[in-house]
DNA sequence: AAGTTACTTTTCAAAGC
DNA sequence: GCTTTAAAAAGTAACTT
């Protein structure tokens, strides 16, 4: 009678972080007068923020000529949007190459067990969890395996991070998704008819 | 003979200089935030420990001695708010917050997770409630527990919406404000929380 | 009281203080 | 350790209307 159509977990990557290595060094300081977008504040950060409009993505770009692109929500809007700002460079002064190394650092994606989930529980019986509802309402999870922290809320949606590929992020939502199973702590909504024991009297509240 | 004294007052600076001020910091704090005794011990002990295992290195005294004490209210079950904290100490939040994760780590100290029960008494007792109404608010903590409610919330709002339905229920008429302040707490907070048990647990508010 | 905006947590690289 | 970028989750806070 029980009708197996547990969904399992699902996600989505929100935010891709990556590291380009032009191999050149850059004249900052050129680049931020002849690009008028571009933030350049070195008593600040030393690094020139450029920001592309079509997918949102940002672009830190530095002296030595390593820039940290942020913002993408998939390799191929990576990919394109690291072509466009070397093109860019290029056509301001800069003589950068075409196709520059790039290293994808860190990788943030949302998602949901679709069940709820006992943190208290959850928070006792695994070993490397952190749940403090006085600061923050998720349960941080550090997980091993793939080396990624995922934030666990009562919910049941979670936020994985600090996955280098897209296969670590699937591979350590479902590895969460079975080890909350297996100590007991997700729960679907139907479970057992709770009751809600009634207290007193009935009527408006009023101020 | 001069060598030898040296040595030994040297060694003892590393440690009880430092120790020592630990020591005053947390007699501060106490007098400043009338914390009991036995927590200004444990936090002590937690201090000990902390330097024992060289995790004051690079951090202030300050900062540290707060995070003992934060840790040592809360295994004694007399939780404060980390908030209410941060006004009595020099030490910015984002670094007591994080010499209490590094406490929690490198030490193997289990403290009870933050329970709305425990903020309960301490809004009553500020109050000046009625045992009845602390009954009534435990009752629906325990309950708001059951029906899966407090995960991620505050404890201090969840004990602050309890303490105000309990106080509706047995006539008192005091505002949403007061149980925020003494919850540490905003209104807003108080309100949302209350909505929420008094709708889900179908507690019928009597009108005065 | 509703809306906004903003801050809490986590992750990561870059160069320099 | 800090500075800057991005992004989500849910809760709390601080303003404005």
């Amino acid at each position: 009678m029980e009708s197996s159509k547990r969904q399992g977990p699902t996600h989505k990557i929100e935010n891709i972080v990556a590291t380009v290595n032009l191999g050149v060094e850059l004249d900052l300081e050129q680049l931020a007068e002849k690009l008028p977008v571009a933030e350049y504040n070195p008593d600040q950060f030393p690094g020139l923020i450029l920001r592309l409009t079509k997918p949102r993505i940002s672009a830190l770009i530095f002296r030595t000529g390593k820039m940290v692109c942020t913002g993408a929500k998939n390799e191929n809007d990576l990919k394109n949007a690291v072509h466009a700002l070397v093109k860019l460079l290029n056509d301001h002064g800069a003589n950068v190459p075409l196709n520059p190394e790039v290293q994808v650092q860190n990788i943030v994606a949302s998602g949901s067990l679709n069940a709820e989930v006992d943190l208290e529980q959850a928070a006792l019986l695994l070993e490397n969890a952190m749940y403090e509802p006085e600061q923050f309402p998720g349960l941080i999870y550090r997980m091993t395996d793939p080396r990624v922290v995922v934030l666990i809320f009562g919910s049941g949606k979670i936020v994985c991070t600090g996955a280098k590929s897209e296969k670590d992020v699937a591979v350590a939502v479902q590895q969460l998704y079975d080890k909350l199973r297996e100590i007991g702590v997700l729960y679907v909504e139907e479970g057992g008819g709770e009751e809600a024991e009634e207290l007193e009297e009935e009527g408006e509240e009023e101020e | 003979r001069l060598r030898k004294w040296q040595t030994r007052a040297r060694v003892q600076t590393s440690y009880e200089r430092n120790f020592v001020q630990a020591a005053q910091e947390l007699e501060r704090l106490k007098s400043a935030m009338g914390v009991p005794r036995p927590c200004v011990e444990q936090a002590l002990e937690i201090y000990r420990q902390a330097l024992e295992k060289e995790l004051v290195r690079g951090r202030s005294v300050e900062a540290m001695a707060a995070a003992a004490l934060y840790m040592a209210c809360r295994m004694l079950k007399t939780p404060r708010p980390l908030d209410e904290l941060i006004r009595f100490t020099k030490a910015s939040r984002r670094e007591v917050a994080r010499c209490y994760r590094l406490l929690l780590r490198e030490l193997n100290v289990r403290v009870p997770i933050s329970d709305p029960v425990l903020y309960i008494s301490r809004v009553a007792e500020q109050l000046k409630l009625t045992g009845d109404v602390v009954k009534t608010a435990i009752d629906i903590i325990n309950k708001a527990k059951k029906a899966g409610l407090t995960a991620g919330k505050d404890p201090a709002g969840l004990a602050a919406a309890a303490v105000y339905i309990a106080s509706l229920l047995h006539g008192d008429n005091r505002t949403q404000k007061d149980f925020a302040i003494a919850a540490g707490v905003t209104e807003v907070t108080v309100r949302n929380r209350y909505k929420e048990l008094a709708k889900a647990l179908d507690i019928k508010i009597p009108i005065k």
